[in-house]
DNA sequence: TGGATTTGTCACCGATCGGTGATATTTTTC
DNA sequence: GAAAAATATCACCGATCGGTGACAAATCCA
């Protein structure tokens, strides 16, 4: 009768709201690298954070709401580490986008939980997409808003759309990598591999941002 | 007693499998194309094609095989659309490139399932994915061993590489606009938006494939 | 005609999913 | 101390998933 009724509070930790927000961000990034999108639910992630899925919902409103805080610290890392990328001092604009886009590489390369969130904006359209896809385009802009240094593009030249086709190579090329190690017959895997892309894509922007004729 | 049954067989029709087979073919591309990847499966596809699920297990032996001939139809698909593509006459090496890679971006852009694809093979790698991108290398690597002219890059430039790149571009403007309907500020909607970015790729190859010094 | 084969349908299984209400346990507040 | 609020867990729901065995019906073949 008196049975103190056996739970088993072994585990029993202290209880914290805020650590357990942190384990399940934590949780939501691991299982985005891990699973990739399709496994990005809230059984997944209570799981990895070790607490219930009911703390998701009560945290957070679910998982739209998980995912615009996910976006915000998302922003905070693009921000982080572009703003830690070295800026080497340049004497015209080309040298300078070239700068902007060996950034972009580094940063992307390192980062796989937005590789993931690229692929996944490129699959569908959703809530969800949409917040990660605007937390990363304010980044972007803030970004490139704290850079220009002055320079101007030389004229005759579609600067925004040279810039967004290389940002665009960069993208697919980081992503191809991580998913197949290369791209139409480019192996993207070894550092030379990689010092590779960079000097084409160098040699890119040096090409078209170069004064096409120095007499006229 | 001798109830008959009262089996409706009103929309009873002949019994045919390789009609059958032709409209869970379909079925399997409408669905890719429909729902995406992610709800690319023997249900959702049954379900379309109008027949019980058990006939994709009986006639392809589940989604694997099904990818199978879904993957060599896909290559038949680019083999047709390229060919169709007009390759104007072109008088040095830069030119073919340019016009193979337009070729690629109109392909790309009038394909649907090819851009679901892509966008799968970004997403994850597993046996699905595998027999795509299998697929779709073959293809690809057919017609450009149709195409070579005779051209050859100028010396000094990694042209495998400057291509790769480019492709890359492309691959990631048409798989945004799909998804988003721009990337990185640029709009990708309208056929203005189109024409500008085949300028922009006409303008980076030219620039690139130019002879660096005509006097040299 | 009648049996064998092919073609198609149905019912069901276990697993997993997102989501929710009820409840237990800890911490705070008075 | 006890009441109140916050934190965490559990059990359960309906829906959907991939997959399979049993069965109905049409077609083929002798």
């Amino acid at each position: 009768m008196s049975t103190p009724k056996p739970t088993l509070d072994l585990d029993d930790r202290s209880r914290d709201r805020s650590r357990t927000e942190l384990s399940i961000i934590a949780a939501a990034r691991a299982v985005l690298v891990e699973k990739g999108f399709g496994g990005w639910g809230v059984n997944a992630i209570a799981r990895a954070a070790g607490c219930d899925k009911q703390l998701i919902y009560r945290y957070y409103g679910g998982l739209d709401g998980l995912a615009e805080a996910l976006g915000a610290e998302l922003a905070h890392d693009i921000e982080h580490a572009l703003s830690a990328a070295p800026i080497p001092q340049v004497t015209h604009y080309g040298e300078l986008v070239a700068a902007l886009i060996d950034a972009q590489l580094e940063m992307l390369r390192n980062h796989p939980v937005m590789q993931r969130i690229i692929a996944w904006e490129l699959s569908e359209a959703n809530a969800l997409t949409r917040a990660f896809a605007e937390a990363r385009s304010q980044a972007l802009i803030g970004w490139l808003a704290r850079i220009k240094g002055g320079f101007t593009p030389p004229p005759g030249v579609d600067a925004p759309a040279v810039n967004a086709v290389l940002i665009a190579a960069v993208q697919q090329m980081v992503l191809s990598a991580a998913s197949i190690g290369a791209f139409a017959g480019m192996p993207l895997a070894s550092p030379a591999d990689w010092d590779r892309l960079r000097a084409t894509i160098q040699s890119l922007v040096s090409a078209i941002y170069a004064a096409p004729d120095p007499a006229e």
